[in-house]
DNA sequence: ATGAAAGCGCTAACAA
DNA sequence: TTGTTAGCGCTTTCAT
């Protein structure tokens, strides 16, 4: 399958007799031509349909344009918000995004840096996989001077602008929920215990827990891989305990929601029974019965926001000094808790 | 916000004291050199973490091993899935992908083509806007040989590789089987009556009652824009008949999600007073009270196969003879559609 | 087996 | 106001 022919600037030079510098020139408005010349090549550009090849004036000026986005994975409707924010936010500055997915493994994140380095793209923009527990990758970038920031998945010690959610505070206003619409024992199920959210999200839910003077019991706490078989497995024990949770805190809707319907389907009545809660406000969590109460993350701002200040800082609108922009999470009560009065 | 300096090709020569060709050779691989020297430059570039630039490589061989691809919504779980076919497919066989997204509107539909064919990418792979009613930019590009093909919204008269889903099939599908469940007034809830998919759903559902010997009544035909507030509209006016059909099949999902929420507001049934279909099979689809019977259409296949024809196409492997790929779709049934026997 | 040179399409310093 | 020249990093003939 052969590739069209693209006008360029030699050609349209010598339709006119000029030089290609004069094209050049008069493409970019630049003032130091005749009105008449500048007028000429113009039109004529347009006539010929002359689209300038970027990959040149690339090579040309070292610079792309050109973003780089990497997430885990982008059929989850959080992250695709993320890419959607930050697609709009760097359109709108005239940059272009190249989106790669690591499908939650370090190898692919790995060899996606590579690529996106390879295509010289301006920057990074970077949500890490759930299986990164080493970094070199990053400080390859770091070392380099490859401009990045890390969102939502981050590395904390890494000294580039991160963006993240207030895990800890969303956490603790669902547990608080919780606690204030009756439950007094409160179960967190969490997710792998080395992952950020994990722990923070863990946090939150014993803040609140101290709080209301209770002290964290550890059979009040689960952890899940976060595949249906173990999340059924979880809702499962959860159901066969002597004394069980009056409350659950799932570290992501997801889980919840798999939760819940395994519960339903033995016959657990939410909120009456058990009362649940997630994590994500994922549109699944507003439909299923009930409800699900839960914490609202706008993953559109995010990728904004981390776009916008990426842009600030490669563009010198910015300090280049890396800073830590924290979103807050908004609660999201649902019909799966207990409205108590 | 500076970037790193990147090694060429150029400091290898130097600090070897050979040419940038016997470079360029040595890293290809190719036969025709010194093993010595080969192996002296390789170990070198390793050393130097030597990355080539694709910028270069690309505008030296006009080929950028990169492709374009326009979705109407990223969010959009099926799109989503598309995309991550289209990644997977073409990463597998070396190539790059830049997405980007219409948001439905064709002036950006227009404007993203226009910078992926700047950016040189080697192929498009394009999935419609709801708004595209005039089709010059895809003429354009024909004209200009650049290679695409469209997927799931495509214009059908364009003589291009085109992959769908047999739409038709799929609602003939569904509708038949509301039919076998016992329904006789089954209703057909419509999307904009000028896209394809609105079209051809509703040839399947005319044939499904055709073949059941019914006469398709024009009372049982409702249009949405697909707007919240216009399908509890159509919600309402559904409740609201003099006649009210047994049987509600929706266009897609979200519709019926809607419509199902709705009446549940209402005190309505389903399936007992009426039963209720989708198209796509949405995640939220499986986790609404009762689920919802759909059609399931696989976007990660329709992706893959997609890229990978294009691929073959671009590559010599296939014809460049245009063809239409048809993905068949697969019944859902569950409990919002009575289990009749 | 290796190097020199040209050129992909563009920009920009320097000349004129 | 315009042209000439060099060069971004790479590949690829053509010499040697």
């Amino acid at each position: 399958m052969k590739k069209g022919h693209q006008v360029t600037m030699k050609e349209i030079a010598k339709k006119l007799g000029v030089s290609v510098s004069t094209v050049s020139r008069a493409l970019k408005d630049s003032p130091e031509l005749h009105e008449e010349t500048k007028k000429r090549i113009v039109e004529l550009a347009k006539e010929m349909n002359y689209q300038p090849n970027l990959l040149a004036q690339s090579l040309r000026i070292s610079k792309t344009k050109t973003l780089g986005v990497i997430v885990p994975e982008i059929t989850s409707h959080f992250f695709a918000s993320c890419i959607s924010g930050i697609q709009d936010g760097a359109n709108r500055r005239g940059y272009n995004v190249m989106i790669c997915q690591s499908n939650e493994s370090i190898e692919l994140e790995m060899s996606n840096i590579k690529t996106l380095v390879a295509s010289q793209v301006d920057a990074l923009l970077i949500s890490l996989s759930r299986e990164t527990n080493h970094y070199e990758h990053l400080d390859d970038l770091y070392q380099r001077e490859i401009p990045f920031v890390l969102f939502d998945r981050v590395y904390e010690v890494m000294p580039v602008t991160k963006v993240t959610f207030n895990d800890q505070g969303g956490a603790y206003q669902v547990t608080k929920h919780l606690l204030e619409t009756g439950c007094r024992r409160v179960m967190y199920v969490s997710g792998p215990e080395d992952l950020y959210i994990s722990k923070k999200r863990k946090e939150g839910y014993t803040q609140a827990l101290e709080e209301f003077g209770i002290k964290p019991d550890p059979k009040l706490i689960k952890v899940t891989d976060l595949t249906l078989e173990k999340n059924i497995e979880v809702a499962q024990e959860i159901i066969d305990m002597d004394e069980r949770p009056d409350g659950v805190f799932c570290m992501i809707d997801p889980v919840a929601v798999d939760v819940l319907t395994h519960w339903k389907s033995q016959g657990i009545k939410v909120p009456e029974d058990m009362a649940l809660a997630g994590f994500t406000n994922n549109p699944t969590s507003a439909v299923v019965e009930p409800p699900l109460t839960t914490v609202s993350q706008p993953g559109y701002e995010m990728g904004k926001l981390a776009v916008n200040h990426l842009l600030d800082q490669l563009e010198g609108l910015a300090s280049d000094e890396p800073i830590s922009i924290v979103l807050e999470t908004t609660l999201v009560p649902r019909k799966s808790t207990r409205i108590n009065s």
